[in-house]
Formats: C-alpha cells, structure tokens, sequence
DNA sequence: AACGAAAATGAATGGTATTCGAGTTTGAAT
DNA sequence: ATTCAAACTCGAATACCATTCATTTTCGTT
C-alpha cells in the first residue's frame, strides 16, 4: 500500500516526467535545427542525457516522438493566440486572427522551416490541437451569422493543410511572403463569408502574442 | 560522323528510354501496392529488369523516383480531365470538375491510397502537373467575372494541399467519403464565387471520364 | 539489509538506400 | 572487320540508423 511520501509521486514518477519533458524538448531542438530525417535517435537521447533504448520506452517510435513534439508545439502556440482573441467580440476575427498568427510563425520563426518538411505530421497535430478551438470559432462565428461553415472540422481540416502548403511554399521560395495577407482572405473566403467581408477581416489590426511561456 | 541508322536515337538512347520508363512503371505498380517506405529499390529495380545501382543512374534517390512517378499519375490524369473539359463553356465548371474528379480518384482509386502518406510529393506534384491547367482556368473564370482570383498561383497551392489533406482524412475514415460534396464547395468558396454560386457549381452533372490509355 | 519488479542502458541487430569498382556494351574511327 | 575509349550497367559491399534485447541499475517493500 501507499506509504511515507509527502508527495504523491515516486522518484520513479518524477524521472519519468523529467525524462519525457526533456526528451521533447530535445527532440524539438535536434528537430528544428536538422530536420525530422537528419535527426538521429541517438543525438535527441544524449541531449536529454537518457540511453538510446530508453526513447522507446517513452515514444513508439521517432516519428512518434516527432508527433508529441509538434503536437506541443501547436499547444502553445494555440494557447498564446487565445490569450489575446479571447477578448475579441467578433468570432470571426479570432478565427482570422487565428490563421494569420499560424502563417506568421511558420514563415516568419526559423525553428519552423524543418518541421514543415513533415506537411501530414505538422497539419495533423495542427488539427489536433488547434482544430478544438479554430472549430468552436468557425461554429460561434456561423451561428452569428458571419460565416456560413456547414461542417466545421472538414473546414479546418482543409484549412490547416492549405496553412502547412502555403508556408511550405513560401519557406521554399516558391511563393513571396507578402501573399500572406491574400492567403488569410483566401481562407476567410472558404468560410463563406464573401470576398469584401474577408478582406476587412483580414486588415484588421492584430494585437501582439504574448511572450513564449518555455523555450518551446 | 552519322552513319546509317534511320532513328535518330542511338540503341543507348533508346535502352535508356525503356530503363526510365519500366522503372516508373515498375516505382508506380510498388508503391502503389506498398506504400514509399515499404517499396525498396531493389524490389523496383528487378520488376523494372534492371540492376539495383543503375537506377541511381535515372533518379538521385529513391524520393526523386517516387516524384516521378507521381508525376506521371498526375499528368496523365491532368489530361483525361482536360479532354472532357475543353468541351466545357463555363471555366468555372471546368475548375469544378477539375477539383472534383481529382478528390473522387484520390479517394476512389485503391492505388491512391499508399501515394496519399507522401502527402506534400504528391500535392507538389499535384501542383506542378495540374497547376498550367487549373491556374488557367482560373484566371479565365476570374476573366469572365465568374471567379475574384487574385494570385492564382496561390489558390491552387491552397486548394492542392487543401485536396490532398481532405482525400487523406477520407481515406482513413478520420471524415466521410460524403463531404466530397461539402469539399468542393469549400474550394470554389475560396476562389470568391460566393456559396449560392459555389453550391449551383459543385452540384452540375459531371460527365464520364475517358479510360486510362496505359497502365498507370 | 536484502529482494525483486520496473526502468534504464548501450551494444548488437537488421534492413535497406546508396556507392563504387569491375565488367559490358556501344559506335565512331581505322 | 577490328579496335578502343567512353558510357553504361551491374550487384556486392558499405554506411547509416531505427529499433531490440540481454544486462545492469534503481527503488519501494519487507
């Protein structure tokens, strides 16, 4: 049975927890700098100071550990965005809002460029951990009447991997970094909206993020 | 100098003609079948009747065949939808149509299914093999004031991501094969037609398409 | 203090993309 | 017809890692 332990947690719990943190965190940095292939399971487990078999008692597999770590990147991103939107009166703008900080960081934040190599990873955890928000937004914003969105997650799950193409395609040059505002307008438009409104939603003025909380 | 030979191709030409044909041939019928990571080259290069290093000789990666061979599915698809279309008075339909048939194959065609976990090979080469077709029309629609396309260049790198994230979360039952329906009217929302016009486009009687000419 | 289950370790394994040196083919020149 | 160098092909050997697993270490319990 339980015993002694203030804390509630074993040594054992506690190392795991570390153990798990720094292996994200690592994957991240190994990551973002190398890119998902030229990252070696070896490299994440020294910078996170665990043995290389100790990654598998954590994550299935790399492209496992990759998920958790785009997935984590996602979060705060998404939970950077919602501490400014959720003083927006119009839920249309937030989900404008939305959008445009997403292209922002994955064009503008270096640390991005390699994540994108992987479009279904980064557009799937983008659904995943976005798509609880960006979809109650396309919902509020349809039941005001601003858009006319008949199944939010198929609009979402369009929208997040025309986001992952666009940036992709700017990263790679192939694109021009100023057809971002066109961009935002062109997935406001898929919401139904109509093309006058989506251009006053996406010039907009745009309060700043707050600070990143981690290194993350 | 030129000696007798009739062809102006020279035997070696010609070999390698065939080689570079039987090997996306051979790529295509594999990673249909298996998927990109689980074909091997060596498996390409003996249905293909070539040596395992040569095909190195065609292609710098196993990646760069796998573009190629998408490439050709594209094409070839690209000009089965065209010779339906080009009897099409509406270019807005012809987009329509075009988005269409491509969502449907992806979606229909069992061999899509493995091509589909590559998603931004095949969505680029979407882009590239379909792209002279479809930004045309989209600048005609826009021309004749049925479309309010800005950079058609970046429509269609939307709406290709957009397909192929679609035709991925149908393939694996994350959405129902139903909202193909929903899908395209998204995608002509985004051209800025407006939804009436959207749905009246997407819900025209589409024509058959003409038979595969080869094998792919 | 001693035990044993759970967790961690890192050397060994296995699978395969890619390289490379040797062997072949080609076709212009003789 | 023969020759020869260049071009091409071959497939065995290499290199590279993700993943596994036998061994060691840790830690809560007795």
């Amino acid at each position: 049975m339980q015993v002694s332990k203030a804390s509630t947690k074993s040594r054992v719990a506690l190392r795991q927890e570390r153990n798990r943190e720094a292996l994200v965190q690592a994957g991240y940095t190994v990551i973002s700098q190398k890119g998902i292939d030229s990252a070696t399971m070896q490299e994440i487990a020294d910078l996170a100071d665990v043995g290389a078999g100790t990654v598998y008692s954590y994550f299935k597999s790399k492209d496992d550990l990759a998920v958790s770590v785009m997935e984590r990147v996602m979060h705060n991103l998404a939970l950077r965005i919602e501490e400014v939107t959720n003083t927006f009166a119009d839920p249309a703008q937030v989900y404008a809002f939305g959008i445009r900080t997403v292209i922002d960081h994955a064009t503008g934040d270096m640390r991005w460029k390699q994540l994108l190599n992987r479009p279904e990873v980064i557009a799937d955890a983008m659904f995943r951990c976005m798509g609880p928000f960006a979809i109650r937004d396309l919902e509020n914003a349809t039941q005001a009447g601003r858009f006319k969105v008949v199944d939010a997650r198929l609009t979402w799950q369009m929208a997040s991997y025309a986001i992952v193409g666009v940036s992709l395609a700017i990263t790679k040059e192939h694109l021009p970094p100023s057809l971002i505002d066109e961009t935002v307008v062109r997935l406001l438009c898929m919401t139904g909206i109509g093309e006058a409104e989506a251009k006053d939603l996406a010039s907009r003025p745009r309060p700043a993020l707050p600070p990143e909380k981690s290194r993350l």
